[in-house]
DNA sequence: CGACGTGAGTTGAAGCATCAAGTAACCTGG
DNA sequence: CCAGGTTACTTGATGCTTCAACTCACGTCG
């Protein structure tokens, strides 16, 4: 609408509630599965995609782009999954230096049992308070600032790979 | 559209990439507010908000609802923001177990100096992303999040005070 | 008045994220 | 065939966030 530093004020009131939920939301969607399974939103995503793919493996760097983490992050929350019996690492076969992790049989029930409650709490807090075009508007303004942050497009590729005939174990 | 637990095609479009703008927004306006002005999103935000008060004070716990933070995160930050001089505390002369903080000469520079840049970063990831039917889909949609996240309705109310007439000192 | 409950704020420890550095494997040009 | 660069990953330190106590001030009910 102008092109000046500042924002207008209806940019401003839409600023000011998206700040709101990007602080919000992830603090309510951590705190029903700390709550309930003991996990962070981040470890629980490591365990779903991994639950998604087929062997239930990926190499490290691949996990990290499709979790949108850095590869340190991505090899501490690892550790800790290893420990707690979920997730292990082998040196792969095929080049010496990638390391894929694999989702053991205890980490997919761990995910199997976590999924619900976590899908039900998504619901709660997103779409039961929107209609079908809320839901278009959400999906399409997302497209928009993603592009934005992600110019590569490796996003929009990526996790949405799995968006059709995707059986729903995911959330 | 359905009410089983599970999302549909649509949702779980809109879902993935609200998850990765949640994750990779925060961190985005970190990076630029770290690297330019040495500060978080969160310490810039306590700064901004006591800018925009008469008398450049708040009381903690006002200013922990306005920020949308547990009054222990507050404390621990406005120690930092105090050990650099930006913000001072003194107990309240009208009740002896509020505390109050105030915004120094020294703080007021610091969000003058900061808010430029941080408004330009804001406007270049989302509004830049968006026209007018956007920004409008935007504050609608977040507003139905919001009224889920916070059922009472104080952050409806509260951050939205400065809406009108307000200059734009902030963002 | 005095015991109790509550509200406001601080503090310390523990966990998680981030950053900088380091290692090890692979590739490439000389 | 080996020197230097690059890719993949790990590690350790530092800092921020959270959680569970704890302190202190204020109201109130007997």
């Amino acid at each position: 609408m102008n092109e000046g530093p500042w924002l207008d004020d209806d940019e401003q009131r839409a600023w000011r509630r998206t700040a709101a939920v990007i602080t919000l939301l992830p603090a309510a969607l951590d705190a029903q599965l700390q709550r309930d399974a003991g996990l962070t939103q981040f470890s629980y995503l490591v365990l779903a995609m991994l639950s998604e793919e087929p062997g239930r493996t990926m190499p490290m760097s691949a996990l990290a782009a499709t979790v949108n983490s850095s590869l340190s992050r991505l090899s501490h929350v690892v550790a800790r999954l290893e420990a707690q019996g979920w997730v292990t690492r082998e040196p792969s076969p095929e080049s010496g230096r990638v390391t894929v992790a694999r989702l053991t049989d205890a980490g997919m029930e761990k995910v199997v049992a976590t999924a619900p409650g976590h899908a039900a709490e998504v619901r709660r807090l997103i779409f039961d308070a929107l209609d079908g075009d809320g839901v278009a508007s959400l999906a399409c303004v997302t497209a928009a600032i993603l592009g934005r942050l992600d110019p590569s497009g490796a996003l929009r590729a990526n996790p949405l790979r799995h968006e059709t005939g995707d059986r729903p174990t995911t959330a």
